[in-house]
DNA sequence: AGTGAATGGGTCC
DNA sequence: TGGACCCCCTTCAC
């Protein structure tokens, strides 16, 4: 496991503080002198980490041969003292001990990104143990709230309802896709079957219900799949954004598909012409299709009639890359549109022109994502890159500032599929909402990296969800619309949980074993999870290992948390 | 098993 | 406005 590589490696590290290196080879130079001798600290011990270089200024009148053989021939002493991979200084180290990743001390904070302390002591980390907490509500005090409170708020039920979390891992498939997962999405009328994209363009159709029942078309995009949608009138029809600059539109059972939309006719002229198509969504009354691009346009496709009506259409800084777009559900001509700006809008598709936004939502950087609330519409949920999950209130807020903040662990921007917070579309509360967690715990003795629920309503985290046999991070993640599902995507793999106590046929259980399947994880012939050796993998204890853990109620009840 | 690469946004000049 | 350089717990293939 990789984790037990981290930890060996700075466990050898650590120990072994000076190392001694006979060069035989006749290389110009020697990258280890170089590096070492640059650094110029004295070590722990007080001798100099290379007494060479201290003579170099003065050999280097000597001729360049005899310099040259005294390097092939003299052994090189380089030492191993502790210096932080981090910030480059002495005297600590940043990097995993065990499971535990401890922080330099000497960087700002990487979770709340305010000054005065590290990431260690950060307060929306150590008081929560995990760095989920929310950030102050919005002290709003217009007459409508005020209103609203009085005369609505009473009525309300102060019971919540009870969040159904589908914390254990059903069953998986190991290297489904020959990239990472980019996308997914369930599909709309078959229960069992969910959708995945990848970054190499190519579109996985997976059975979970009878684990084995899978497909993966290779040819339907030739990069990125960023976005899928089902046809309104026949579900056998998907359409996918791509960032090879297309829509596609793929007949399920044939893996067949057709252009809807071509950015890029004239094929790869640069990186400063060649589109992508970022966001997309369908506006269900007008059965359009809106996508956007990476140069901050908006495009209209008419479905039904395979053209483009409408777009480009500025709707983020020219030249930014919109990153989502979602249509309300009860006004689809209503939609928000998020991206690289900084910015999430609001827009009116009836009069759509530049800069004709009927509000934007200011972050403090990328908006990975923007969506409505499931069934009223009414809420916001945004997650931008400066780590923080956000509610906008769009009926009684004034969308100058977002009602809540929560400070969340997501800002990874580069090698992983954005994070992006997203509802659960069953809760009718609108208030619980799931993303994957980049930083990592140790829990028990591996760190893992959970899918956090959240009620959105209080800040609190409701349940982490996490197995021992996944060790990477889960940056895509869909609930299903009717079943108390969960699905994850994780580096290349595809994981389904369910609620524990739930449905957990047997029958499968041991069918899958019977074919080397073990724990509901599905392996592909020559795949491994995690690097593990086949014996690890169907040891039988591996079942016991499974966990997934429900915190609802481990938190202090309390509703907001000042900042500190 | 150790290394490098894929790769995007921020910041600075 | 654009290019160079920096970056934090990645993941994988070679």
């Amino acid at each position: 496991m990789p984790l037990l590589k981290r930890g060996k490696a700075s466990l050898s590290s650590s120990s072994l503080s000076r190392v001694l290196v006979h060069m035989e080879t006749d290389s110009e130079e020697s990258p280890f002198s170089s590096s070492s001798s640059s650094e110029g600290e004295e070590e722990e011990d007080g001798r100099v980490s290379d007494d060479e270089d201290e003579g170099n200024d003065e050999e280097a009148v000597e001729g360049e041969e005899e310099d040259r053989a005294k390097k092939r021939k003299a052994p090189i002493t380089i030492s191993l003292k502790k210096v932080c991979k981090v910030c480059k200084g002495t005297g600590h180290e940043a990097g995993f001990k065990g499971a535990t990743y401890i922080d330099c001390p000497r960087k700002p904070c990487f979770l709340c990104k305010r000054p005065g302390h590290t990431t260690m002591s950060c307060p929306h980390r150590v008081a929560t143990e995990h760095g989920v907490i929310p950030a102050a509500r919005r002290n709003t005090d217009t007459s409508l709230d005020y209103i609203f409170k009085r005369q609505l708020k009473a009525k309300i039920p102060m019971i919540k309802p009870t969040f159904v979390i589908p914390d254990q891992l059903d069953c998986g498939i190991i290297r489904f896709h020959s990239r990472r997962v980019t996308c997914l999405e369930f599909h709309p009328t078959r229960n069992n079957v969910l959708l995945s994209g990848d970054k190499k363009g190519q579109l996985g159709i997976w059975d979970y219900g009878k684990l084995h029942e899978k497909t993966v078309y290779g040819s339907i995009h030739s990069c990125i799949v960023n976005n899928m949608k089902f046809n309104l009138e026949n579900d056998g029809l998907l359409y996918t954004s791509s960032s090879d600059g297309t829509v596609r539109c793929t007949d399920l059972e044939t893996g067949t598909s057709f252009f809807l939309l071509d950015l890029n006719p004239e094929g790869w002229n640069g990186p400063a012409t060649w589109r992508m198509l970022y966001g997309m969504d369908i506006n269900v009354e007008k059965g359009l299709l809106l996508v956007a691009d990476n140069f901050g346009y908006l495009y209209l496709v008419d479905g039904r009639l395979k053209t483009r009506i409408a777009g480009p259409i500025v709707i983020h800084k020219k030249g930014s890359k919109v990153v989502g777009l979602h249509c309300n559900p009860v006004q689809p001509d209503i939609f928000l549109s998020c991206g690289n700006d900084h910015f999430a809008r609001i827009w009116d598709a009836r009069r759509l022109e530049a800069e004709s936004s009927l509000a934007s939502l200011a972050h403090g950087r990328v908006v990975n994502s923007a969506y409505f609330s499931p069934l009223t519409g009414n809420k916001i949920l945004t997650t931008s890159q400066d780590n923080r999950i956000r509610v906008w209130d769009s009926i009684f807020g004034n969308l100058e500032s977002p009602s809540r903040e929560i400070v969340h662990s997501h800002d990874f921007n580069r090698h992983l599929t954005p994070f992006r917070a997203e509802w659960d579309p069953k809760d009718p509360s609108e208030s619980l909402a799931v993303i994957g967690r980049y930083i990592s715990e140790n829990y028990d003795g591996v760190a893992l990296h959970p899918i956090d629920f959240i009620d959105m309503s209080t800040g609190k985290l409701v349940a982490e969800v996490m197995n021992t046999d996944i060790t990477t991070i889960s940056p895509v993640t869909k609930l299903h619309p009717r079943d108390d599902v969960l699905a994850s995507g994780s580096s290349r793999s595809l994981f389904i949980w369910k609620r524990r106590g739930g449905q957990c046929p047997e029958q499968r259980l041991l069918e899958a074993k019977s074919k080397k399947i073990v724990g509901r994880v599905e392996k592909k012939s020559s795949g491994k999870l995690n690097g593990e050796s086949d014996d690890d993998f169907n040891h039988s204890s591996k079942e016991k290992k499974l966990k997934a853990k429900n915190l609802d109620g481990k938190y202090l009840s309390g509703q907001t948390k000042a900042k500190p």
